[in-house]
DNA sequence: TTTAGCACTCACGCAACATGAGTGCTAACA
DNA sequence: TGTTAGCACTCATGTTGCGTGAGTGCTAAA
């Protein structure tokens, strides 16, 4: 597009701070005022009705100031992204180790504290997406009697996942009977992933497995379902309250649509879904896809989790976000999920 | 207290209803119209004038109509209350099986989408704790290798109350060992609660258990953690921005606090804590104890599992609240929800 | 005891108005 | 030629005053 001069362009800025930071149209005497540029209002006016006619700014009525536009806040973020390289660790995201690590044990703690970590931090809404790997490879499974009339089926994949389900059935094992199930089951489909498992294996399982071969289909099943698509994909959201304080929600009818909106499953797997193929990427007002969030910006990032493994981390907010914050924070939380994840599958340090 | 007439109890029960319907004031002119009781309005509001002065009513200004107070409410209620005995399966609640039946598998599931369902039915938010037994008797402890450094040590207790936990240690017992573990540990802690662990078992376990007795403590640790202390109990909430279409919190700044205070996990104990004693409980307005939610209702009621364990289910709205649908609800889904964790538990039916 | 009638109160909505922030334009200045 | 001062103009916002109507309390008659 066209090249702005230096004194546009930091005049874009100062507009932008200044809406970021009070949420009303900004007028040529307040930046004047504020941001001392050398330079009048007047000339400054000039400057200002230069940047609404190449569309970077608009003049939401006759006689207001001027609202940066999502073209202006699109130049400025990549701006923002340019000079991303030199980032480095800072003390915000000491902080955030400290938060993280007060409570790893489990997965998904790991994430409801992220989630809530970054909806403090920024006074936006998080999202955050655990890591799912494409078709794992199966690691082990063990069978354990429960009752009379239930198994417990658990399932342990490559990056340490593990899903737990129930198989209800009449005819159940007796104590050694288990762990010779489980030692067929687990040398059978170990290494293998959900597409690996062919008629040969069904065949091998079916027949070591004797007279309880009616487990096999069952418990191939329970795997297709855990491991096979991506659509339960576990989502841990936060602050999503937080939208409240934003006057551009103090319509109630609008926070409620935006809370409608976040409660659709299917909306935040559009919104986090492909995410996971870049690093990060962002949407400004009309530029994600969602209709009710035309007035929101949505910035995403991915995690990875070993070397085949995914996960997603999104922050919500309305267009006049404070970008800056919001890149530099969801920077410093990618590289702790990661540190974190690792520090959990490596095992170094003990509980 | 006071006996109130027939007739001023039919007055009260009008402007309730009303008020519950419409969120306005209701007049005398009001009452006298819709609800045909062969009065004039005059004569309805000598009687208002009677109730407000014995504290039944409230008017909010001086020539609005009257509001119910909590009093009110209370008198209400206790009505309600009083015929709940002759409540039979309608129409509603064989609506709530579908539901509910539709997603069996994992308890977290059921209380997932049980709280949706309320939610959902009443418009009102919605939380429900997952059942907790005190001190419940250990019926299995498994141990499952996951790798060169993390063991799974996957407890079972009565009413197939299960918990995972990883442990991290160097020294990994080999396949036939985990077996060996396995069985010790579930053949010495079998049948016993967290209180029953004395210095005999553990020093049993420990003579046993060699080469691996460090793991002994560890496990106690995770049982002790795990079915020790009510703190860690899982709730579910849904329906919280349903609160937001209710004129009483059109105001933002009020919505917030609301918010606010549900996203304290100690309020929501205080809520629902001893709501597990007794079977239902409604608090009015200021009859609750948490100080933002003074202009809420709050009806909790409890579900058993099995013989001892108990869980809670709670409804939050305004004041203004229809109690009589909230009951009703809230008996259906009592009943559902039990049957529903019997069904999971006896196995009665196939997946 | 109930009702009709009437004066009174007060929230609410609307129009008129003042205010002030902000603009665009023009003319003067460096 | 770029910058600035000045001025008229625009328009959202806040305030005031007033009419309207819903609702009450009181009194007197039925």
């Amino acid at each position: 597009m066209s090249l702005l001069s230096e004194r546009k362009m930091k005049i874009l800025q100062a507009i932008i701070n200044d809406y970021i930071a009070t949420a009303e149209p900004v007028g040529s005497r307040t930046i004047a005022k504020k941001y001392d540029m050398g330079l009048s209002s007047a000339t400054i006016r000039n400057e200002m009705s230069d940047l609404e006619d190449m569309g970077y700014i608009i003049q939401p009525y006759a006689s207001a100031g001027r609202v940066p536009s999502d073209m202006g806040y699109r130049l400025y973020v990549d701006k923002l992204i340019s000079n991303l390289n030199n980032i480095e660790d800072n003390p915000k995201e000491v902080f955030l180790k400290d938060i993280i690590e007060s409570n790893i044990s489990r997965i998904d703690n790991i994430m409801e504290e992220t989630a809530r970590a970054i909806s403090l931090l920024t006074n936006y809404t998080a999202i955050i997406t655990e890591p799912v790997t494409e078709k794992p490879k199966i690691k082990r499974i063990s069978l354990i009697p429960l009752d009379e009339r239930n198994i417990m089926c658990f399932v342990v994949a490559e990056q340490n996942i593990m899903k737990n389900n129930i198989i209800k059935t009449l005819n159940i094992p007796n104590e050694h009977e288990f762990f010779r199930l489980s030692s067929i089951f687990t040398e059978n489909l170990k290494g293998l992933s959900i597409d690996d498992i062919d008629e040969n294996v069904v065949l091998c399982l079916e027949s070591e497995s004797r007279p309880y071969e009616d487990l096999v289909p069952v418990i191939l099943k329970i795997i297709s379902k855990d491991f096979g698509s991506a659509e339960n994909i576990e989502f841990h959201m936060s602050g999503a309250r937080n939208i409240l304080a934003f006057p551009e929600f103090s319509d109630v009818s609008k926070a409620k649509t935006f809370f409608q909106a976040l409660e659709e499953k299917d909306m935040l797997i559009t919104l986090m879904g492909d995410s996971l193929n870049s690093d990060m990427r962002i949407f400004i007002g009309n530029e994600n896809q969602i209709e009710e969030m035309k007035n929101c910006s949505i910035i995403t990032a991915s995690y990875k989790m070993g070397s085949n493994s995914r996960g997603g981390i999104g922050i919500i907010g309305p267009t006049r976000m404070d970008y800056s914050q919001v890149i530099t924070v969801l920077n410093g939380m990618v590289k702790n999920i990661e540190r974190v994840l690792k520090i959990l599958s490596d095992g170094n340090n003990d509980t």
